[in-house]
DNA sequence: CTCTAGTCTATGGTCAGACCACACCGCCGG
DNA sequence: CCGGCGGTGTGGTCTGACCATAGACTAGAG
């Protein structure tokens, strides 16, 4: 199969971002440089573009100054929240698979985190300071749902593995949507923020005494339950 | 931020999608025929199908029948592994990583396939053959490397679990240029060869014999021990 | 001298229309 | 009956134009 226009152009870029003469934070050249730089149409060098921004790669943006342009950026999560998005929206990923893979991978990360915490507790900071603003009892079902998914989200990136950040990041991302249809149909969501509150604060506290397998099961628990009991993923 | 023209079309499209009025096997219409419904030009379409190209949900063929034109396809593991691959290539996603990544991942998917295989053995018979052929002798470098990856892929889908087996493909589609660069100056390959057959028929052995924690254990070790030798991802 | 308003310019966003390459489908002649 | 060959619908690519935006510049008013 011969490559595409377009594929031509994403191979030139992707070799000069691994040579290092692209680097995140800088520029592509215009989009009329790049098509006479690599002899091809403007057209084609925007489909690559398109794939670029798709891929976390790239963001663009109008205008003349040092924002405007295609920017370098590293964001693994968004294509991987995005494929999710999609797949889920075609019926061929189940929502019961994404909870399986959130439970494997944040009791792993609540393990790890409990053991890096013992050296050093002052990185579980922001995780508290989130608990703190998800107790305040003025949040709306929204609002609560949003510092929930950064609470996650922060002890995922505890565990200091990229892989596992990008794909947390991109299960919440997917998952959003039917977390928010489900809540809002759940009959007693006060008493359910109660019981997401105490443990998430079980689990802080396990991780903050070290004890990273107990974290790990509460985790485990705290997520399954939800997703239980609000019935997500059952269809 | 008003949505540009081809994200219009994503979300026509995402609509279609989820409402069922497009299912995988089926196909888009015609990119000209698109434009005119969306009252949108056709560069705008086609921004738009590279992107579901790159998001695995769309497949396009020149020509004309059944097998021509955009086909809807559901590849989840396609867009991961492109997203892992262009930042791996930016130097914003550790190789180290991926490999922590994967040993969490493969031990639990053995574990998981240890549980099945005590009620249903037949289900590794893939695996299996995969072992026989990799015992032959006449592999080149890169081709054991190919039936050792599908290994590892097969061993992972057994568990059953789409968002594990796609991210499980997308690792071993971005990491695997590194192992084969990696490979190509190890000294001892066929000493490396042997120990990693012995490896997987010993995975192979504990998953058989249900004995799933053991099974992870031995993972874990294979793939710590692969990529500690070889040097991959410790730069 | 300073500030403001208007203009310039570089950039991505969008469009229209054309032509090519390809692969099936069906007609027509042998 | 069958084989070649043109028709037709599809994506692939290009050209060239114009619009929208936002920073940079500059001339004029105060």
């Amino acid at each position: 199969m011969a490559a595409k226009t377009y594929q031509v152009v994403l191979g030139q870029i992707e070799t000069d971002l691994a040579a290092g003469r692209l680097l995140v934070g800088g520029r592509l050249p215009a989009e009329r440089i790049l098509a006479q730089r690599y002899g091809v149409s403007r057209a084609s060098v925007r489909e690559a573009i398109r794939v670029l921004e798709a891929m976390g790669v790239i963001r663009t943006a109008v205008g003349s100054g040092p924002e405007a342009g295609a920017t370098v950026i590293a964001e693994p999560a968004a294509p991987m929240g995005a494929a999710m998005r999609w797949h889920l929206a075609s019926h061929h990923l189940p929502v019961a698979d994404l909870v399986g893979a959130r439970v494997l991978i944040e009791s792993w990360a609540a393990e790890q985190v409990g053991a890096a915490a013992a050296a050093a507790p002052e990185i579980l900071l922001p995780a508290r300071e989130l608990l703190l603003a998800m107790d305040s009892a003025a949040l709306s079902a929204h609002e609560f749902l949003a510092l929930d998914a950064r609470f996650h989200v922060t002890l995922a990136e505890l565990a200091g593995n990229v892989v596992i950040t990008a794909v947390m990041t991109a299960m919440r991302d997917g998952i959003q949507a039917y977390v928010t249809a489900a809540v809002a149909q759940y009959p007693d969501w006060a008493g359910m923020v109660d019981r997401l509150r105490g443990e998430h604060h079980g689990i802080l506290e396990a991780v903050a005494a070290g004890n990273g397998p107990l974290a790990g099961r509460i985790v485990a628990d705290h997520i399954n339950g939800f997703y239980a009991d609000t019935g997500v993923g059952q269809n």
